[in-house]
DNA sequence: CGCTTTATTGAGAGATATCAATACTTGTGG
DNA sequence: CCACAAGTATTGATATCTCTCAATAAAGCG
């Protein structure tokens, strides 16, 4: 773990391409100028890296630079699962801000960097700056939103469409962050893969071979095409974006549990 | 739904006795006060009422008074999930502040009242009062960590595991507040226990039968008595909070995926 | 009291886990 | 540069848990 602190301009907040991402959304330029203060300080991970383990105390959140962590939970029996992948401009860490410790372990899939963001003195910028507020509080409310649907997807779906699914959310990010959304590389081992999806690594194996047959992909190791997109959008049991598509109906609705 | 706007002693925020689980937890008198100025409205749902639906544009969240409620999400093809179930004193909504609107449904399990908690002018006062922003920052974390340790069953428990962790927490919920912890009434119906844990209802009765022959619990009907709290904790693969018993432990933590 | 909803229990089917063998990658050292 | 070892991924055969289908029972409600 390298800690670094730096000045530079290329790592300012201000001129940083993820700023559409992360926390500077809707602020302007005056403001910014006052995160790139609070944001000096950034930390480079070797892939396998820990950023963080649970129950550290909780002095900082943290913003991907570059690279992909993983956080994950254990059991006591030490069982473990993968509970989220992150990607540039996403945060991580929020689960520490509960107990004043982190909860899960986080760490790094390949050569990262993180800015770190000191906690404390981020609420007391949050409260001078409330577009900055509200930002995260939309931010954490998104990771919110992100958990429950991998509930949803955990909770109701077969293993062939939650992987659809995984995939499919990938890429999604992936294209926002103005990467290829049909071509990239998984930087998350099969083990890494099931573990997030609650399926043995024997049966991520299995569905990538058969999505493969079918002309879904095209999977060479970790490197992966989505090839039809729309196969995949109808196995996953959600609306293509690119095609219109409502969500849930009200009709669908009727029929409650 | 039953609006109201009160200004009635026994309904203020600086009376109430979930405080303590609140919003207002760590604020002194005077800015209970504040809080009591801005939560005047309150909501009267019957069972099986919406507090809101998915889509609805996000005005307010909304905290528990009474009563328990549940919300869910449903997938274009109508299958639906139940992500929470929410007793007095938790807040409601959250998942409605990244894109401006509810990402979930959220109905009353029972006859339930909830405070309205304008956001837009709960975003002023947070502005005002440090210790209310990280005491709404605590509150989205802990959130995120519930839902988390709900992936963590899903994702790795079998039924028998799940079913327990989940009176388990139950009970230490309603614990907290103040309730028996080893006799209350479920207010959701076997259905709904299933796709909260994402299991059939049939597997929930029989599960529920399994614990009642091994003398772990008595249930009739919605009515339940956990008998033996440490054999189920034992199920449950987490360590009785009772009785000592670390975490994950370092040793355990080696063995990594 | 009968009707509807909810819950229990049984039997059989099916999806995924588990166990096992093989293949492929990557890194190391001769 | 090749051989070997360690880690990672694929594929097959079988086991197991949970689902599905079905029948019955119990409870809530008008």
């Amino acid at each position: 773990m390298n800690y670094s602190t730096s000045d530079s301009p290329t790592s300012k907040c201000s001129v940083c391409v993820l700023g559409q991402f992360c926390l500077p959304v809707g602020l302007n330029a005056a403001d910014v100028t006052r995160i790139d203060a609070l944001v000096k300080e950034r930390v480079h991970l070797q892939k396998g890296e820990n950023l963080y383990r649970h129950g550290d105390p909780l002095s900082a959140v943290y913003s991907v630079r570059f690279g992909t962590l993983k956080t994950e939970y254990c059991l006591p029996d030490g069982r473990q699962q993968v509970i989220g992948f992150h990607l540039p401009g996403e945060i991580l860490g929020l689960d520490g801000i509960g107990e004043g410790h982190y909860q899960s372990d986080a760490l790094a899939l390949e050569e990262s960097e993180v800015c770190i963001i000191r906690f404390e003195a981020f609420e007391s910028l949050a409260q001078e700056i409330p577009v900055l507020q509200h930002q995260f509080h939309r931010i954490m409310s998104r990771e919110l939103t992100q958990d429950q649907r991998h509930l949803l997807s955990l909770g109701t779906m077969r293993a062939e469409e939650r992987l659809a699914t995984f995939l499919l959310n990938l890429s999604q990010r992936l294209a926002a962050r103005g990467y290829l959304n049909n071509e990239f590389d998984l930087r998350m081992s099969r083990v890494e893969i099931g573990s997030y999806l609650g399926i043995q690594i024997e049966t991520v194996s299995r569905m990538l071979s058969r999505f493969s047959e079918s002309g879904l992909i095209q999977i060479k190791q970790r490197h992966i095409k989505l090839i039809d997109m729309n196969g995949l959008y109808e196995l996953a049991g959600i609306p293509n974006p690119d095609r219109s598509a409502s969500a849930c109906s009200p009709d669908a609705r009727i029929k409650k549990i």
